[in-house]
DNA sequence: TTGCGTGCAAAGGTTTTGCATGGCA
DNA sequence: TGCCATGCAAAACCTTTGCACGCAA
């Protein structure tokens, strides 16, 4: 096992992932740490994040094609993982913890034989605002979904 | 509705798509095009392949991180209407027709406002195979999943 | 002091874009 | 003939890497 220093650079970089524990672009870090007036190189911030996943306490994903990738703080603790919708009209992405999605994830694994990774899935179809309202809608209170 | 002309460099392409159902590369298409000696410049086969993938003859998926996309041949037939479970291990493809899938799509639509496209989404993980038998599992008898 | 972490710049790869030309209808 | 498609090259990105220096332990 390496051993490893704990530097001013990781620590901004920790910091910032853990505050905004949704979504977070290599380019949303830049700029963070830009305002805060903090100066740190690209590769140092790609060395970091690769670090962190490997040590399993941030997440990678794949969401966009062109767009780079999006990390997630997640911690030491095994997360409450949730699954994206992406509206494929107006590029939203919604983050949405699910019980049905869970049991869904239980049900594929037990019968389908087949372990969903949920951080890099990402479930396309078109959100209510682009659809014109024609969504029938009600609150679903088993459900949290946030941007 | 634009109107589209049929090239022989789509035709190629969508050629090699069509021989090749699993998932296939851009690079894949430069080797096997120039095999054939025919040329087709880099910018085409993207051009090309974005358009399929509009019209919902071809899918795309991000499967590794610095890798690029693998595009896969659906055609205008069912595939448009059951989910896709991709392995992101060995790249296997599972079809998968399946009333769990029916009702969280339901689900999603009615309490969440969001209309998922299941031709478009392709739902990542590992399969049974690659899980080392790590997975407990039991045939369904209300889906019907092929290779 | 030791050796990992950082910054810088260059390189590598993938994907996009502008513009003139080619080719289908 | 009228457009759309193509080729070429440049550009725009995202990410990685080599090397010398800085800094935590």
């Amino acid at each position: 096992m390496r051993s490893e220093y704990s530097t001013k650079q990781r620590s901004a970089i920790l910091d910032f992932l853990k505050e905004n524990s949704t979504h977070v672009s290599i380019s949303d870090i830049l700029f963070h740490l830009k305002e805060k007036n903090i100066k740190i190189s690209v590769a140092t911030i790609y060395r970091a994040l690769e670090r962190f996943e490997s040590e399993g306490i941030i997440r990678k994903m794949v969401v966009g094609q062109g767009t780079g990738a999006c990390y997630q703080y997640v911690g030491s603790s095994s997360c409450m993982e949730h699954f994206h919708l992406k509206c494929i009209r107006c590029g939203r992405l919604i983050h949405l913890s699910c019980e049905f999605l869970e049991s869904m994830q239980n049900h594929i694994q037990r019968e389908h034989r087949f372990s969903i990774s949920s951080g890099r899935t990402v479930i396309y179809g078109t959100c209510s605002e682009c659809s014109d309202g024609k969504i029938d809608t009600a609150p679903c209170e088993n459900c949290h979904s946030h941007k």
